[in-house]
DNA sequence: GGCTAAATCTCGTGC
DNA sequence: GCACGAGGTTTAGCC
């Protein structure tokens, strides 16, 4: 990658620069001062200060203030975007349609252009979280045991929630802990709590105490048997496939590797 | 604002230009080839790829493809930024709490690094939208007169969607066309496109129009005349104040001036 | 195209 | 600190 920088000492020189990198498609980031302009679903104005603004070759438009993890403005990139100078300032517009947006940048000084052709094959392998493996198998317990039928998701007991609250084959109930990750000893330990609260007020029922993640340290392993509680592996690779098989784009396994 | 620009020529020189931009609590903006690891409410991994980084002087970091609105990965401002450089990697790790939270940037090259203080002090100005105001009257029925009650809001007729259908104290109904700015001639013509469908199925109801917006034209009042139907006018930033009077850091009065 | 549902939603406020 | 609500939410799938 080639990053092109320039300090244009007019805006009749910014102008250039900029049209260039429009035209040839690049990714460019400007430090300016501006005021901006927004209408559209909703309407604003931001008056004059030093931003920084990207373009990318998409056509969407980012407009950043020093502070903040979100944009103030900007526009999605179905865009439309014009150049003009006027005597004393240099107009972006980014204008898309369905919804009718227009997005105006006025500078009145531009500190620095750069511009570059990004080269990005990388690949997003996104893990499946916590709540999507909780709402899955609460959609199938017989993934984890044949029989099984789910009361309740997310249950709330005095210490917590429990993930999911269900009924066996025989009749027992079933408490559920899930981890996406290796589950710790911290997770045998949040079950146990979740379990003696629900015996306080379910005393005559018999209550299974279930660990489901992909895998188990020693030491939960040892609490686990302490305590009669057990453990479900699950292969994360595997429920992706089922939870993600009708999403485009996404054709590859995906596996869970250990705690970060 | 004055920008400074390096093309480091090793992760070496780039691990000191960082250092200086962290500490000296600059905006600054990496252009580099880089890998990601993130892991927290979710987890995700993204190849080697060339990307642009912004971090704020706030911690806030964002990382951006060549393509997209959005960030492929980022960490909100409550962040704690460190940063090491290993025999072929210069890594930038940003950690928060509530939620625990680790975005690693892992950089192979740097192309270039700009840095800046930017003084912003703009002022920004949000307009309510016509759906914000429809909204906040369909609660807020008495704003508009006193006794009135919603029963639709977008109600569906023939011709389009009634913005606010209402029943007045004396059980007429009350069909409510809503402009964010002058209502025009158009305003009027659309509000009795929907009451002339309305009588169709409403023979025998007494069925009012009335056009609530902070300003009328001309030629709309006189039209209103015409058709018998009435005119509230609104202001604009007494609602914006009753609307927004919650948030904070927005602390002056707001005016919806003129179409822009 | 609109509608529905989920998101590392974000960003507030109120308790 | 956590729940609740709104947003130019965004983003994806489904009809």
């Amino acid at each position: 990658m080639k990053v092109v920088h320039y300090t244009p000492t007019d805006l009749k020189e910014a102008v250039e620069i900029i049209r260039d990198a429009l035209t040839s498609k690049k990714l460019m980031i400007i430090y300016g001062c501006c005021h901006i302009f927004y209408e559209g679903r909703g309407a604003s104005r931001l008056t004059s200060g030093d931003r920084v603004i990207i373009i990318k070759r998409d056509g969407s438009v980012l407009v950043h203030r020093p502070f903040g993890y979100s944009p103030v403005n900007w526009q999605p990139e179905t865009t439309d975007i014009s150049l003009n100078i006027t005597s004393n300032e240099l107009i972006i517009k980014a204008i898309r349609t369905t919804p009718r947006e227009i997005l105006e940048i006025r500078f009145s000084q531009i500190y620095s252009i750069t511009h570059a052709i990004l080269e990005d094959k990388g690949e997003f392998i996104e893990y499946l979280s916590e709540h999507e493996i909780r709402d899955y198998l609460s959609k199938n317990p017989s993934y984890i045991e044949e029989g099984l039928t789910t009361i309740d998701i997310e249950k709330h007991v005095e210490p917590g929630f429990i993930d999911l609250y269900c009924r066996d084959r025989n009749g027992n109930i079933v408490v559920i802990e899930i981890k996406r990750v290796t589950a710790s000893r911290d997770a045998v330990l949040q079950l146990k709590r979740y379990i003696d609260s629900l015996k306080k007020y379910l005393p005559q029922e018999r209550i299974r105490g279930l660990i489901v993640a992909p895998g188990i340290s020693k030491s939960a392993l040892e609490l686990i048997e302490r305590y009669k509680f057990e453990y479900k592996r699950i292969d994360i690779a595997q429920l992706y496939k089922s939870l993600r098989s009708k999403q485009r784009g996404r054709n590859l396994l995906y596996y869970i590797t250990k705690k970060g």
